[in-house]
DNA sequence: CTTGACACGGTACCCAGGTACCGCGTTTAG
DNA sequence: CTAAACGCGGTACCTGGGTACCGTGTCAAG
């Protein structure tokens, strides 16, 4: 009689990092950072892993994803699933932080862009107007 | 008789790095890297440093606030003020690569703003839909 | 001449997020 | 039974851009 949920329950830590496709350091690392938990060792013999640790560290890489640092991840799983209030106010601050350095990053584009506008305008080779620009500006 | 360009010449190391408004180890670290020359010893004494040092490194600081790397600075460096169409390709790609960050990062802000919208409307203090999203998507 | 402020060169440390290597023990397939 | 493959714990190293600390040498003002 197979029982449901059964086989992905109960690996080795190398079966989870692939699995859950990292490196097996990253697991160790993880464990380390208190991001995952570590099975005790049964005293003599491999530490097994319950699914969920799979999961946890889907979970973390899709938070990475969204720009959160290993820290917020650690602060976002430690709310958990109740306290929405206080996991939407991580994320508000994760948004805003992302949100200033897309506009950091977009003025950065405009100004490389019109720098390379005006490389692109002049004519003799010999001379480069964002050189300059770098040299003298401000 | 006072000569004109007189005072900025001929400076101490530490006078650069407060002209330049950076830590003297910071000015170290750029000659370690190749960015800026280091004056020759005289045999006893301190070095001593011309004006264009200073400018170098505000040019090197210029060069940072777009977003260029210390290795891409040192070939813009390189290149120099002739080459023109060449400091214009250093410069598209990392327009590029800018572009593309702030496309990565306009998204993050995205699927945040999904994310904590999604969490406002939900009644039940009890359960996240933030959380719910991480743990599952996917 | 002394004292304080600076320079010298070398090495070590910081941040984040991993990754690699080591010597050893355990497990498992053939 | 044996050998390959994996896990164990610990430590060291990587990237990039600096920053700090150390003991000694030098310079300038009083």
């Amino acid at each position: 009689m197979k029982q449901s949920t059964p086989q992905r329950s109960d690996m080795t830590i190398g079966q989870v990092a692939k699995a859950a496709s990292v490196n097996l350091q990253t697991v160790r690392y993880y464990q380390r950072r208190g991001l995952i938990e570590q099975p005790s060792k049964p005293l003599s013999g491999y530490r097994r892993y319950p699914a969920e640790t799979v999961d946890r560290i889907r979970f973390i890489k899709r938070a990475q994803a969204l720009g959160f640092s290993l820290a917020e991840i650690a602060e976002l799983l430690d709310l958990g699933d109740g306290r929405c209030a206080d996991v939407r106010r991580v994320a508000e601050h994760q948004r805003d932080l992302v949100s200033s350095r897309v506009e950091e990053l977009a003025a950065m584009r405009r100004t490389l862009d019109e720098l390379i506008e005006r490389c692109r305008q002049g004519e003799e080779p010999t001379h480069c107007p964002l050189i300059e620009t770098l040299s003298r500006s401000e």
